[in-house]
DNA sequence: GCCAACGTTGGC
DNA sequence: GCCAACGTTGGC
């Protein structure tokens, strides 16, 4: 029997790597690498192909989910690990054993209208949504299938902000 | 720019 | 194994 679809939440800084840079890739696809958080990373490695997943923008203003889209390939060994050059070198990770992996990402959808951080905290229903947990900086989380739909919901009404 | 919260590191 | 120090995240 085939695994019950799961949802996932990720954060990328805008100014960095937005979800409007992900719709203009080729492919709209992307490696999302550079990920060393073992929590994070086991997220990851739970990740199917076509699970979907909302693109939230932290560090700007406001802070909100932009869009969404869809595990492409799932997890393999982040090649920046063994880079480098790269500033997600990790000289203790051994090819043969690698600490870290990386999926790849495609760009699905923008959602209707971006929904806000604070938003979402003004939604009871969604008190136990991770990224809304005090402290919570977990770059990579999962998101309960009632808590998907209802922010999807919100993304097409006018936001009571 | 500030700073709370968190994860990681390393001395002991 | 403890825990202080440090670096990072990310909202404000």
């Amino acid at each position: 029997m085939p695994a019950k679809r799961q949802h996932w939440l990720i954060k990328s800084e805008p100014d960095v790597f937005s979800f409007s840079d992900l719709l203009g890739l080729p492919q709209r696809t992307t490696t999302w690498d550079g990920v060393r958080n073992y929590q994070a990373r086991n997220y990851l490695r739970e990740m199917r192909r076509g699970d979907l997943v909302f693109f939230y923008h932290s560090s700007t203003e406001p802070p909100g989910i932009a869009g969404i889209a869809e595990v492409a390939r799932e997890a393999y060994a982040d090649p920046t690990q063994f880079d480098h050059a790269d500033e997600h070198f990790d000289a203790r990770s051994k090819p043969d054993a690698p600490t870290w992996v990386a999926v790849d990402l495609r760009g699905v959808e923008a959602l209707p209208r971006l929904v806000a951080l604070e938003e979402l905290r003004q939604e009871p229903a969604l008190a136990t949504l991770q990224l809304l947990q005090k402290g919570s900086r977990l770059s990579v989380q999962p998101v309960q299938e009632p808590a998907w739909r209802l922010i999807k919901a919100l993304s097409k009404r006018k936001s009571r902000l």
